[in-house]
RNA sequence: GACUCGUUAGCUCAGCCGGUAGAGCAUCUCCCUUUUAAGGAGGUGGUCGAUGGUUCGAAUCCAUCACGGGUCACCA
């Protein structure tokens, strides 16, 4: 039995004592009329009334029950909607001294409660419902944590969302954030021409990034599919079929580790705009935080933690080696040597695999000094060819790829580049990965030939960005966790000897 | 994966120099017709995350396991 214990016992019985009473504890055919939020905001008036109230007036709200004082022949509940709260307040003389003390017996804490009354001003100053007549819409059985300090455990706020989002309302706004800022990503490129498309998320080859996959089974066609780990390659194989301008946003899967700032699925954008070059994606990028930041109503000097980041400037844009240099504080003279940056790296105290190549050393270097140290808006460009796969290579400098990344606090948040469309040199590097996979590089990218088939047809001179969704709404709500921006948080299941599996 | 902290009533927590459990809120029974975490009186409720061990005796000490938080590693 599911409801085992006392209190969600006694709650059922209340439901049934309902019911006999002709009142069914799970009504569906309500009709509610008014919004908390519209009642208070219609109503203020009354404040200003001689007697302060409208008995006029009528009204039905709906809402749960978050407070219930009962003060013998008279009582108030507070209830909450979605966009808020209201006080109603009842009596033995207002909806009836039969039906008032049952309700007295019968509702409680938890209930979705109806109410019809009109508005009234409490001694106490408070805009209430003068309740009329009452009802329950819905008898809630479990009972809700403590009214004060609420639910504070986190394992039980990811795992009972729903129950956190009753609890602390905060957590219903910073989800209706990242609602708000999904959306306006969504018509931000819509209304700059970008089409919106679908691209597969179970992949024969999974392609796209570095990491490892999720691996699945069709049944019908007896094939393994991995879930996707990035879009990237379909979505360029729709700028070779003749869409110029087109973005994602939906998820990617990547069975890897988890953290603040990682979770095994996680949203991303990723758009791909022909004839355009990485330049304009950092120009559009900036358009888009100052789109985000106007539409969320933030300041352009906005705290994060302990930090506050500057949007107001112009984002920095400094190359890769010149970050080693001037943030990292790298001695420039020691970037060419691959000796000399372990040397530096291990009497930093840190350690280091000394087989790295130049390009990882560099990679690593940044990792170690630089990164945490970009707060506000910064554009790491020119990045060194090995470790961007993907990206085209610098007519000037061949050891460069015309890339950027972007840092916002100390994390990255997107990643664009122009898009490598040499079929040739597209394929020879694919080859590269395979040597890295088979030398025991499980990360390395596997050889897609149907993208290479799809290159070799053309595709157009191309920009491509991806942006992390999560991480920029944990930016924008000052969230810390990905878990806290995230409904449904990967969780452990647990352990199956402790759970019961009785009939009810 | 490593280290570390945590897991005690429905919830929030105390107890942890070993002597088989406490508070507040909630719940139950009363009183109370304008309360704001309402108030007053009295009650119910716990195999102290699981399994072993040490001990006359374990919530407390030890070990293993489970789940979670944090840090690191992995990971863009």
């Amino acid at each position: 039995m599911i409801f085992k214990n006392q209190y969600e016992q006694q709650r059922i019985e209340k439901g049934k004592a309902l019911e006999a009473l002709g009142k069914n504890p799970y009504q569906h055919n309500i009709v509610k009329d008014t919004s908390t939020k519209e009642f208070t905001e219609c109503y203020a008036y009354v404040a200003n009334e001689n007697n302060q109230r409208d008995e006029n007036k009528k009204n039905t709200v709906v809402g749960r029950i978050k407070f219930l004082r009962h003060m013998g022949k008279a009582a108030f509940a507070k209830i909450e909607d979605e966009h808020g709260a209201l006080q109603v307040y009842f009596s033995k003389e207002s909806i009836g001294e039969e039906w008032f003390e049952e309700v007295k017996k019968l509702v409680e804490v938890g209930d979705i409660i109806l109410a019809t009354g009109f508005p009234f001003v409490t001694k106490t100053g408070e805009l209430s419902l003068h309740a009329k007549e009452l009802e329950v819409a819905t008898k809630s059985i479990v009972p809700l944590p403590e009214k004060f300090h609420g639910l504070q455990d986190k394992e039980q706020r990811y795992r009972k969302r729903y129950l956190d989002m009753i609890m602390n309302p905060e957590v219903r706004k910073t989800f209706k954030t990242r609602s708000k800022i999904v959306s306006t990503i969504r018509h931000f490129f819509e209304e700059r021409g970008f089409l919106e498309v679908e691209t597969p998320m179970m992949h024969p080859i999974a392609g796209g990034a570095n990491a490892r996959p999720f691996v699945t089974h069709h049944n019908a066609l007896d094939v393994d599919r991995y879930l996707r780990i990035a879009p990237e390659l379909y979505l360029k194989r729709l700028v070779v079929g003749g869409f110029e301008a087109v973005f994602e946003i939906n998820r990617n899967f990547r069975n890897e580790g988890m953290d603040q700032t990682h979770n095994p699925e996680f949203t991303m954008i990723e758009f791909y705009w022909a004839y355009h070059n990485y330049h304009d994606l950092m120009k559009l990028t900036e358009e888009m935080f100052d789109v985000l930041l106007k539409k969320l109503k933030l300041p352009k000097k906005l705290p994060f933690g302990d930090m506050e980041i500057d949007f107001s400037k112009q984002f920095q844009k400094i190359s890769f080696k010149d970050a080693l240099a001037l943030i990292g504080k790298v001695p420039y003279e020691i970037l060419e040597s691959r000796d000399a940056i372990i040397k530096y790296i291990i009497d930093s105290g840190n350690e280091i695999n000394v087989k790295l190549s130049l390009g990882k050393l560099w990679e690593e270097l940044f990792d170690l000094f630089v990164e945490e140290k970009l707060i506000d808006p910064t554009f790491i460009i020119d990045y060194p060819i090995e470790i961007s796969p993907l990206a085209r290579r610098s007519e000037t400098n061949p050891d460069i790829a015309e890339r950027f990344e972007l840092f916002i606090a100390g994390r990255e948040i997107a990643n664009g580049f122009n898009e490598l469309n040499d079929p040739i040199d597209q394929y020879n590097r694919f080859a590269k990965q395979i040597e890295a996979k088979d030398a025991g590089d499980d990360e390395a990218h596997e050889m897609d030939e149907d993208y290479v088939q799809a290159l070799g047809y053309g595709l157009p001179p191309t920009a491509g960005q991806g942006l992390g969704i999560d991480r920029l709404t944990m930016l924008l709500t000052n969230e810390e966790s990905i878990k806290d921006v995230i409904l449904f948080p990967a969780m452990k299941p647990i352990n199956e000897n402790q759970q019961e599996t009785e009939e009810y």
